[in-house]
DNA sequence: CCTTTATGTCAGTCACGTTGACTTATATGC
DNA sequence: GCATATAAGTCAACGTGACTGACATAAAGG
């Protein structure tokens, strides 16, 4: 009698548990990109540029097939969005001297400060949310979300 | 002198932090939902579709209007891809009983089939992030993405 | 009865991804 | 030095999934 209210079985509950934390992520990420949105949009630019404009701000001087490799997108796609952005001067490209094959991205100050706007009202967010959760929590944060990340792009957020 | 190699300033530091937080959650997310993009593809569906039957499947007999909240589009973007769904027996419509404008949806055997296909992998990938960060990451995890997801919407992650 | 709500639909537009084929420039290995 | 491989760019065609705007219908509710 008293194990009839004992509680869900345990598989039930880690199903569940797994279940909110695919929807914590799907909410989390809608969140955190609908407020860029309308900056974008009032460029006439998308997400994609987004993310362009945020990977060659984080990584100065990057290489196509390196911004490609991080996007997982078509050099075709990547070209269109790739391509405006250097036409309106948020990117410049210039020759790799090491290599002349390569055509390495930079951000010009327009870019940056598109950028800076776009990144300020997303760590904001994270900062808002960090601060109420912790420091423990922001370690765990990062385990769990390592964990869902492939193997291959791990090594990006190891620590010195 | 030796304030000279004494370290990044502290504010560097911090922005650094919520760069990270912001990639990982950039490439977690990509890579949480590349998985299911085959099993979709192969009925000639997207992410739209998986969004539909994933929620439909976690809300059986949701209303169409909960359901445009949750996905945070216009009912024209749902209709295309429900009106598929049901039109190829993945989702039912009916009636609600209790208020005649709305149509309660709910999956099919057919539609519960494909849910269990798609969300198996992903389960699987966040089961294997949940046991390698541990209890008290996930607990994190958990604090963090909450903060991360407008206030409106916490509401679904609220424990009994 | 009139207004509001829930849903559906037609029409047009745009962002952003895809495949496939082809070119040009440079690097590199034999 | 030549052949192959790599990095990048380009043209073309296509599909999904968002959007706006306008309009229609059925049911609920004051």
């Amino acid at each position: 009698m008293t194990d009839i209210k004992a509680g869900p079985n345990p598989l039930y509950l880690r199903e569940d548990q797994l279940h909110e934390a695919m929807e914590l992520l799907f909410f989390a990420y809608r969140d955190f990109t609908t407020e860029c949105d309308a900056i974008l949009a009032s460029h006439g630019f998308g997400r994609a540029h987004h993310r362009v404009i945020y990977f060659v701000g984080r990584n100065p001087d990057i290489s196509v097939t390196a911004l490609l490799e991080i996007l997982r997108i078509t050099k075709q796609s990547l070209s269109r969005v790739l391509g405006r952005l250097v036409e309106e001067g948020f990117v410049t490209t210039r020759q790799d001297p090491a290599d002349g094959r390569r055509r390495l991205l930079t951000l010009t100050a327009k870019g940056r400060s598109l950028e800076g706007r776009l990144s300020a009202t997303q760590r904001a967010r994270i900062a808002r949310a960090y601060r109420s959760a912790g420091g423990i929590a922001v370690e765990g944060y990062r385990e769990v979300l390592m964990g869902i990340i492939d193997e291959a792009d791990r090594r990006r957020f190891e620590r010195p």
